[in-house]
DNA sequence: CGCATTTGACCAGCGC
DNA sequence: GCGCTGGTCAAATGCG
């Protein structure tokens, strides 16, 4: 299985990297007046975890004191009630809102907000409706949390469910730590694999188990997906350290 | 009563 | 320098 994976994201990433030089070459039309926001290389329906490794030069370019380092921004659309009018994307994290602002572009009110489980916690988090889709919250996300999500503390200090990650909304597309993966399907099928056949002893049935596991996981676009973006944020992180 | 949220004021960056 | 805009602060308010 993890071969297959292996070879999945190697694919992925290949087809990754082609996509970001594109979108770095549709960049060269800046409409951003104000200095942030430019970094952002997501394309519409796909996840934007930009990172800062494209972004440095630019600003460098730019505004010489600008620092290097520079805050992680990514972006998750998260699909909620259009009379929901409450602007809280459940991503795991607990979040304290210090700010709520009418911007130009963009009727609906933005709200801002900070974490709130660490007190250290750098990260902030930007919560405004799409303008094209007013059902689709988007929720920007700056800087890296210090500190595991209170749902893996809970899963690895108390009963560690599989699948415990608390999301109220339904995710759309989401990047970096607020990644969902939707493997109810393939631990439904291996549940029921293991309820169909509760003596599971032979490897045989093991090998086929875990091929089947293996198989439905690549074939899944979802789940593809999500690992080369999980994988590919591990590793710009670790890059950019 | 303590905490989170609300909301107007304030500040800094940017363009003219 | 001035006005506009986005981001943040902090006092007021609400809620459990």
């Amino acid at each position: 299985m993890l071969k297959a994976m292996c070879e999945s994201y190697n694919a992925l990433q290949s087809q990754l990297v082609d996509l970001m030089n594109k979108n770095t070459e549709k960049e060269l039309s800046p409409t951003k007046k104000r200095k942030s926001e430019t970094s952002n290389n997501n394309n519409g329906n796909i996840i934007g975890n930009s990172e800062s490794s494209s972004t440095d030069e630019e600003e460098s370019c730019k505004k010489p004191r600008e620092e290097i380092i520079k805050a992680k921004i990514s972006r998750a659309y998260v699909r909620t009630e259009l009379s929901d009018t409450s602007l809280v994307v459940k991503d795991g994290y607990q979040w304290r809102k210090y700010g709520q602002k009418v911007t130009r572009d963009n009727p609906c009110p933005r709200a801002y907000f900070k974490c709130s489980f660490a007190p250290s916690c750098p990260v902030k988090k930007k919560v405004q409706r799409s303008v094209d889709d007013q059902s689709v919250l988007v929720a920007t996300y700056e800087g890296e949390h210090n500190h595991l999500p209170p749902s893996q503390i809970e899963a690895t200090s108390g009963s560690s469910r599989l699948g415990s990650v608390p999301v109220g909304s339904t995710p759309v597309k989401s990047s970096g730590p607020t990644i969902t993966l939707d493997l109810t399907n393939s631990i439904k099928s291996s549940d029921e694999a293991r309820n169909s056949k509760p003596k599971l002893d032979s490897p045989e049935a093991t090998q086929y188990l875990v091929e089947h596991m293996a198989s439905s996981l690549t074939k899944d676009p979802n789940f593809t997906a999500a690992l080369a973006a999980a994988i590919s944020g591990r590793m710009f992180s670790t890059n950019s350290n």
